[in-house]
DNA sequence: CCTATCTTGGAATAACCGTTCCAAGATAGG
DNA sequence: CCTATCTTGGAACGGTTATTCCAAGATAGG
């Protein structure tokens, strides 16, 4: 009997993420959000519920489709060291370059926020940190089954060590780092866990 | 002839830099720092001359009274590794309790920020970015004349490292991340540059 | 003491915020 | 085709935003 929705929310839920990644959550008002979907606040309401909620799903949206992605084929790349070496290759350029120039991550922006202070907000947040440092801690491991490893290198530390490198290279490059400088930040801290063999 | 200002305008400035520090520049309203300061409105646009103004010079005054000699006594310590130990301890500490406990950093918050895309307000990031970067690469240079560090470290690059993870333990602190794990992972990155014989 | 000149307190303003509401429209079962 | 039920467009709302303005007050040189 009823009405079905005429927009797909799915499809709504992207442009924010975009708007909220492009301009920052808290700079975009909801009168962006209906200009850049095209529906009207009524559906915006009914479907999502206020901007708090909003923007809970659209960070665990920006998660679960830009973050989880690459991180599970970190976690699913065999060749250890080289694995990390190219993901953080890949994170800068698409840092630096391309489409999503200089947006920094989300997630990595909604930190510094006053919203990021929310019990739902910081749940994601933590769902991002863990996703990240277990794929890096996977791809550690792969390293160091292949003796990529420095002996006595703390696998745990190490994971988070370089999550926390991932995190600053998205908020620096916000602000204008060059590429090259990153990586080389990045590769002088992985240099450093591996075997003298292998550099 | 004239009146002269009935207040200290770095005290108020320094009363705006607790709030920013504390909520977040944006989600700070003037009325807020009207009340904080105790002086009216009048005074402040006087003074500072509106909001974007206002957050510069609290920005740059945070740089220069709570960053500044913080690394400077980082690029004077001559211990070398165990001096930047000590730099990364002691902003943990500060960054997960006490009185500024959670609050992160002003510069690295203003990063994730709309505002921090403003050419005046990246000019201080970079200023602070540089100030950092140059008093890590002092101490390394310390470090590396005191045969701490491994031969083959490019201590241009691990100066950037060292920088990114400072940023990155300043945006995870805010988030409520535990002082034991961003000592480890600093650790993880520090022993990677020292020598075999040093750890 | 007087007066030119700044400072101060506080009201006023216009724009914008997120949110609500309601009449009109669309849908699908009966 | 009819109607119950949801969706939609758009106006309206109260609250907050940064900013401006002006009369009243304070200051210090002459």
């Amino acid at each position: 009997m009823p009405d079905i929705k005429h927009f797909d929310p799915d499809t709504a839920l992207d442009r924010a993420v975009t708007l909220f990644w492009q301009r920052g959550t808290d700079a975009t008002g909801i009168a962006d959000v209906v200009q850049a979907t095209g529906l009207s606040r009524s559906s915006l309401y009914a479907t999502f519920g206020g901007k708090a909620q909003l923007q809970a799903a659209a960070l665990s949206r920006y998660l679960e489709l830009r973050s989880r992605p690459v991180f599970e084929a970190l976690a699913a790349d065999i060749r250890g060291v080289p694995a990390i070496a190219a993901f953080f290759e890949r994170l800068v350029a698409a840092r630096c370059a391309g489409e999503h120039a200089r947006w920094g991550c989300l997630v990595t922006n909604t930190h510094a926020t006053a919203s990021g202070g929310r019990p739902e907000i910081r749940e994601i947040l933590d769902r991002h940190h863990d996703a990240l440092r277990m794929a890096m801690r996977t791809a550690l491991e792969t390293a160091r089954a292949d003796g990529q490893l420095r002996a006595d290198l703390d696998v745990e530390a190490a994971a988070e060590a370089l999550t926390l490198q991932a995190y600053a290279v998205n908020l620096r490059s916000r602000a204008g780092a060059e590429a090259a400088v990153l990586l080389a930040g990045v590769r002088a801290v992985l240099d450093g866990f591996t075997t003298t063999e292998e550099r």
